[in-house]
DNA sequence: TTGTAGGCGTTATCAT
DNA sequence: ATGATAACGCCTACAA
């Protein structure tokens, strides 16, 4: 088994320089038809192929994106990545993938992993518990560009796609509003995180609208464990006030919530209605699924990252020139499969 | 902005060739004590790090496997590549991904492009209508190994990883008829389809052991479309035995025909019973979860398949050794979250 | 123990 | 219109 051909073999069998093969391949203009010719054919009969490995070391280039972010095997982020794999495949990227399974130490080594290969450009979901981003800076200086998405870090001037829940939020409550319940409880997550302000946010807003106060004793900050979430219902159903309808944080703690409700032997929809944020594409194959759903587009935020990122190495646009894109979260009610 | 520094600039700034400072990152025995310190130590204060596409295009190796799936968004694939990507990284391999969406030419097309990439190894699961290997068999010129998994092609002379769905399909009817049920329906898949085929035989063996005889018509071929399910329920609805169980061929095909049968005033768990295969991990947050599932190990798979695919990058397995593991699936009762 | 030199496959620069 | 040559960064014989 020969080695695969390269430029050299097909110069030296028709006795000419691998500059002129090599432009020649290439379809440069001031190359003589016939040599053209006679080396394309050549090259297709020999089957060559160009060693990639070869241009990404002499271009400095590879045509690849890194792709960081939790769990895979969360709906969210798979439909996210098929959006990214996707839009790179059509500009001729491929993509590397990595997984941090929330590790924040996991992350930073795939960091490091995939600098080492020469990405061109990284696009992250952030690990739950990571703060610090210096592993991420750090790609400045190989002039690495990052496109975060989803879960974005606090911080200034760096490119990020996510979707904002305070709109969902505003038009969860608000529905909630018009079919007449008052005392609306929410679980919310981890008061650090942002997405968890821009419910607090929407929630407080919707009821601004409807010149309603806010009570913020039914907004409850959980950990978005199953315990945690009992906790919080717990607390919910034994305010001193009734509530009659709960937003949940996500589809996961909305399943919990409905299965404490029901052990405290409340009847789902009668007793007290359920929101939620849809993580899952399959809310319709629940058992109690949530009265309505706030659509977060993770095959949109994936496509818009990996686009940014694409003009970034294409220099259509300029690194300091931020990009911060702020998707709008929607109410769907009923969600269908 | 500096270029990132090199083997060749370490050598220059201590007088030494670059051979020497190779040698000595490398700890090479014969490296002098003094010299080996300096070398490392100005390395690590230059934050030297190797360039890996020189070393690629240098070793003829890229430590990279390449996964050509169907769709990530289906929870089977993602838990799949999750084991992948888990076992690759253990060894140092980074995962290059790409979706065929079930179009054999978008996979043709992906092969190609990993092919050039230099991907060291690929793990492929064949897209729905994929009946010819070319591309694939092509890659042996290349030397580039190809491990398949779950959906394998109908050949020989192939490394491959698959469920046998026999196994459950025995467990799941049988546990059927223990339950008293004699009349079962099967919503199978195409016919060409080895998965199906194994749901046949297991149907048709539990159905000896309890010595009683296979009826044919029980077992329906659909497309697992929603409109060919609901064909299919409809077929097994009117036989003229009253069909009091069904065997579906996944989860989504058990919504299908759970909303059928309630549609046609049917209750689910007594006029109907339903027994399904996991592709979903969220079974448990159905509205009529199937009475039991068969799993099919999807983490374990990908697991497998990397490792076999490793053994034969690191030459601990011969290339015509061919691997052909079968995982038997298992019948889950009541699967938990 | 260390240095020299060549090569991996391609493209780009400068000649001719 | 084509050729010669260097360069990319690293490794590894082979020499010294």
């Amino acid at each position: 088994m020969p080695n695969p051909p390269t430029i050299k073999e097909i110069a030296q069998r028709l006795n000419l320089a691998t500059s002129t093969v090599s432009r020649a391949l290439h379809n440069h203009p001031r190359i003589g038809l016939k040599t053209r010719m006679q080396v394309q054919a050549l090259a297709k009969e020999l089957q060559y192929e160009p060693n990639q490995t070869a241009i990404f070391f002499q271009q400095k280039k590879t045509f690849t994106l890194g792709i960081i972010l939790p769990e895979l095997s969360e709906a969210f982020f798979s439909a996210a990545i098929s959006g990214i794999e996707d839009t790179a495949n059509q500009h001729n990227y491929m993509v590397l993938l990595g997984q941090s399974h929330d590790d924040t130490e996991r992350e930073k080594k795939i960091v490091e992993i995939m600098k080492n290969h020469r990405v061109d450009g990284l696009l992250v979901s952030l690990a739950k518990n990571t703060v610090q981003y210096a592993h991420f800076d750090m790609l400045r200086k190989y002039n690495i560009p990052v496109v975060f998405f989803d879960r974005i870090p606090d911080m200034k001037d760096i490119h990020y796609v996510a979707c904002n829940m305070e709109s969902g939020t505003v038009q969860a409550v608000s529905l909630l509003l018009q079919q007449g319940h008052r005392v609306i409880g929410m679980i919310n997550g981890p008061e650090k995180l942002i997405a968890s302000r821009q419910r607090t946010t929407g929630y407080r807003k919707a009821m601004q609208q409807q010149r309603l106060k806010y009570d913020a004793t039914l907004n409850v900050h959980a950990d978005l464990s199953r315990e945690g979430t009992r906790q919080a219902m717990q607390q919910l159903l034994s305010h001193k006030r009734k509530v009659t309808a709960i937003v949940a944080f996500n589809d996961y703690v909305s399943q919990d919530a409905v299965q404490y409700a029901l052990e405290q032997g409340l009847q789902i929809n009668r007793d007290i209605c359920f929101v939620s944020y849809a993580n899952l594409p399959l809310s319709s194959y629940m058992a109690f699924p949530p009265l309505a759903s706030v659509e977060q587009y993770p095959y949109q935020q994936g496509q818009k990252a990996t686009e940014i990122l694409l003009a970034l190495l294409a220099d259509k646009l300029s690194p300091e020139d931020y990009q911060q894109v702020i998707i709008d979260s929607r109410l769907v009610i009923a969600p269908g499969r």
